[in-house]
DNA sequence: CGATACACGTGAATC
DNA sequence: TGATTCACGTGTATC
C-alpha cells in the first residue's frame, strides 16, 4: 500500500553528480515559471482576498466562469437590441386598409380633427435597451386605457409608467413606457 | 551557500511520529487540491494544446487578459448600439418652420442622409381647436422640464398638463397639453 | 541518452 | 502550540 521508501537508493537510480546538479537546478527553473505564473495570474483576478495557491486557483476559475457568462449575456443583449431597434423603430398606421395619405393637418385647424380621427389610431413605439415606449393617440372610449395597458402586459412586458393625456374633444394621447421581461 | 542538509537532524526539528504521519497526509490533501483546482481551471479554458501546469497557468492568463478586452469591446460596443438606437429613432421636427408634418413624404426616399446628425432635441406638435400639444424627444439634463414650460407659456399657451417620462438612460420624453390663450 | 514534467516526503515559516 | 502553506531535493515516468 504505502510505497516503502528504497531508503538509500543508489539500488534504483545511479546519477552522476553532475547530472544530478542539473536535475535540481531544473526543478528550480520550473519551480520559478509556476510561481511567476501564478503571481502573474493572481495580478489579473481581481478582488482576490487569500493569495494561496489554491484560492488564486479557485478564484481564477470562478473569475473565469463569471466573464464567460457575462460575455453569453453581453452578446444576446446586443443581438436582440440590433433586432429591436430595427423592428420597433416605425410608425404604424394599422387601421383600416390602404390610405397611406397622410399630409399635415397645418392647412386648417376645422378639419384637421377629422382627418386625424380618420387615421385613428396612431400607434409609435420606440425602443433603448430593456425600455419600450409606446404612444397611442385614439379615439376617447371608456376603457381604452385598461384595453390597452392589459394588452400591453401581455406581450411580457412590465409597464413602467403611463400617462393619459385627453387631447381636443374626442381623443386621448396615452404614452406608456414598459421593460422587457 | 548551499544549505548542508543537517543530516538525521533530530537537531533542528523533533517530531513525534504521529504528528509527521499527520504532516505528510496533510501535504497530500492539499497537493490533492490543487491538483483538482489545476484540472478544473484547464477545463474551462478552451483551445488548450499542452497540458502541463505551467501551460495551463500561462494559457489560462492569456484567455483571462482576452475575455476582459472582449468584454470591453462588448460593453462600448452595447453603450454605442444603445445610442444609436435612440438615434436612429429621430426625425425631423424641427421647431423652425411651421410645418408640423410628421411624415416625411413618400416621394423622397433618401430619408437616410447624413445618419451622423444630431437631431436632439425631437420635437412634436399637434393642434386641436384650442388645444395644443407639445412633445420633445431630447437628452436627460436638470431643469429642462422648467426651461421648456417656462417657454412654452411664454407663447401665450397655458398649459393643461404635463409628464415627464425617463426613457432609457439619457432621454426623457416630455409631453405637454397647453391651450392657447 | 537527455530533457521535461510530476508527485512525493520533508524542513521551515507564518499565523 | 497546532494547523496551513510553501520551497526544496529527489525518484520516476514519458517522449
Amino acid at each position: 500500500m504505502i510505497k516503502t521508501r528504497p531508503f538509500s537508493s543508489m539500488a534504483t537510480t545511479t546519477r552522476s553528480p553532475s547530472h544530478a546538479q542539473d536535475h535540481i537546478l531544473a526543478e528550480r527553473k520550473r519551480r520559478e515559471k509556476l510561481s511567476q505564473r501564478f503571481i502573474a495570474l493572481s495580478s489579473i483576478v481581481p478582488g482576490l482576498k487569500k493569495m494561496d495557491k489554491a484560492s488564486v486557483l479557485g478564484d481564477a476559475i470562478k473569475y473565469v466562469k463569471h466573464l464567460q457568462e457575462k460575455i453569453k449575456q453581453l452578446e444576446e443583449q446586443t443581438k436582440k437590441r440590433t433586432v429591436e431597434s430595427v423592428v420597433l423603430v416605425k410608425r404604424y398606421h394599422l387601421p383600416a386598409a390602404d390610405d397611406d395619405d397622410d399630409h399635415s393637418n397645418s392647412s386648417s385647424n376645422d378639419d384637421a380633427d377629422d382627418d386625424t380621427r380618420r387615421r385613428l389610431p396612431e400607434i409609435e413605439a420606440r425602443a433603448s435597451e430593456r425600455d419600450v415606449m409606446i404612444r397611442i393617440h385614439c379615439e376617447k372610449q371608456p376603457g381604452v386605457l385598461a384595453k390597452v395597458l392589459s394588452e400591453v402586459e401581455s406581450l411580457r412586458l412590465s409597464i413602467v409608467n403611463s400617462s393619459v393625456l385627453p387631447f381636443g374633444n374626442s381623443t386621448l394621447d396615452i404614452t406608456i413606457v414598459a421593460q422587457v421581461n
